[in-house]
DNA sequence: CTGTTAGCGCCTTCAC
DNA sequence: GTGAAGGCGCTAACAG
């Protein structure tokens, strides 16, 4: 059909030569005002657009950025893209966007198509091991992890162990004598959370109890009651790696007659928007999801603009939001 | 730093020309077993990735679809990106993911960036008029809508006016008398289900009630309760537009002391995750969002290949989950 | 200020 | 079977 036109059509449009369109069209430099008028003129009148790719090629430069989610069912993660998209956009950056769907292979040939097609990338709750991020890693293709700190790759991250601290501690002062953790993967969020979970019992004195989620989501949680009801001692109150597999338990727990928190009081981290709508309403240390987004694409950014040595750790803080799930009224 | 491999080095490495390693990489044309096996070699040894967008400037093709959704928070969408990327990997496809954000300038932008970087694209929940899509809808860059039905594009749509005639039956038939509709943004979508709920009263010969939702999502139904307890009479049921809306408004009116369903029976659209989780449950005529993503880009990736004249229309059906939003027991 | 000349890295006829 | 040559569309140095 209609083939698109291409810049030498405008140039003799215009009446000048490809090269005076390019520069007239990238502001790379000023021209005569009544050239670039005839210019513009060509190009409106053609509806003449840039062939992306062999831009890309000529400048090796994309001004896109990729960002690969762990999950894309998961809110945590599609509020951390809001923030991204924001910020690009602010920054005139095009996000590209894959979903890892959990799955390493997956994540492996998705980061392999968007680094082709981007000038850098944010791993948010990646699933590949440090070497391989390592190795991914570059000055000129820099890379910026969400929720995992690696010596040399820059990242944004929340202060998980503190957060856990935290949350552990509201539950021993509502005065639950055994709590249980219920772990994510074994990465480092869940290290961190089952860590500070490990130090807060430890300080207050009571022994620890962690058992395993098959999956960090509904299915998980649900599956999760099955566990605790063979645990000794049934535990007074369980941390959950996250708001999706809490709000998975307490479903569970609600079929078989379990209350929440009179029985068991559950606890999590996340951002979940349902978190506050729900019958008991579930307490969690607010993770802030959307400004992980923003201020890892802020840094990838700068990155890309003006190339650091040092890789640069930022670090965000968590919030506690106290609700019925853990409030046991004496 | 470590300069990307190039073909010619390849070549060089493996003792032939650039165009027999082009051959031999894209199985274009067979060669000696012996010249393949030094050239697999050699790239192996060189670690060679071709260029991406050389080959796509050259190809003029990018193997790369486009979707564009029109809310990443919404779970309606991102089941229908899940049920996107598992069919474009089975066909060897990238998907390149942009959210909209509600915003028809910043759809606009995002469809014109990935109009240029992919084969196809797919419109869920489009913002634009259907002269702007039928504008982008081409037999070189075909598109695909989800949930808006134009002449002349292709499709996947649900049957939405048997679906909201048999939600709105439902409360009919649950003795509910006066039933208010609370509708979302003026497209396709909406005008179905509201037509379906003006007939659905209209054959049971009662009247209907339209209130408009500021948005479509959780704060939007909230807000909304305000508006109900204007209306007179107060209805004794509501058709949310969306299940998110419909989560917003039980928050509000449980807040307000409106007890549901007994006071007021709620049903939607959808198949948010929770739905079967909160109290009370909510009813919905379920959207089988992932199998419109798996449509859409089944249809999307046969049009890629073998381009058609007419414009492919696929319908798919909801099926009614009642649940305890709207059971009224006597 | 403007045009000319070279690539960017790859694929693809077309001869050998 | 294999290689040489030309082009995909654009930008960037370098002249003038």
């Amino acid at each position: 059909m209609r083939k698109p036109v291409r810049i030498f059509e405008v140039a003799r449009e215009a009446g000048v030569s490809p090269s005076t369109v390019s520069k007239v069209l990238n502001g790379t430099q000023r021209m005569a005002a009544a050239t670039e008028a005839r210019v513009w003129k060509a190009v409106s009148k053609l509806g003449y657009h840039a062939n992306l790719h062999a831009q890309i090629l000529s400048t090796g430069r994309s001004r896109a950025l990729g960002v690969v989610i762990l999950d894309i069912l998961n809110p945590h993660f599609t509020a951390l893209v809001k923030g991204a998209g924001q910020v690009a956009a602010e920054r005139s950056y095009t996000v590209l966007l894959a979903d890892a769907e959990e799955n390493p292979r997956r994540e492996q040939e998705l980061i392999q198509s968007l680094k082709a097609r981007t000038d850098g990338l944010i791993l948010a709750g990646s699933r590949l091991s440090d070497e391989e991020i390592v190795a991914l890693h570059s000055p000129e293709q820099p890379i910026v992890t969400v929720g995992r700190r690696i010596a040399g790759v820059p990242s944004v991250t929340v202060d998980e162990y503190t957060a856990s601290l935290q949350l552990t501690s509201h539950l021993i002062a509502q005065g639950c004598k055994h709590i249980t953790y219920l772990a994510g993967p074994p990465f480092w969020v869940n290290q961190e959370r089952e860590r500070g979970y490990r130090d807060a019992l430890q300080q207050a004195g009571l022994a620890p109890q962690v058992l395993s989620l098959t999956t960090p989501d509904l299915l998980g949680g649900e599956q999760a009651s099955a566990l605790l009801w063979a645990a000794r001692p049934f535990p007074d109150a369980v941390v959950c790696y996250n708001d999706l597999a809490a709000i998975g338990l307490m479903a569970s727990l609600k079929t078989l007659g379990v209350k929440v928190p009179q029985e068991v009081a559950v606890a999590a981290f996340g951002n979940h928007p349902l978190a506050a709508h729900l019958s008991p309403s579930l307490t969690h240390m607010e993770i802030p999801s959307r400004k992980l987004g923003e201020l890892a694409t802020g840094l990838l950014v700068e990155l890309l603009e003006c190339p650091r040595e040092e890789a640069i750790q930022v670090i965000q803080y968590a919030v506690l939001r106290p609700r019925e799930s853990s409030i046991i009224r004496v």
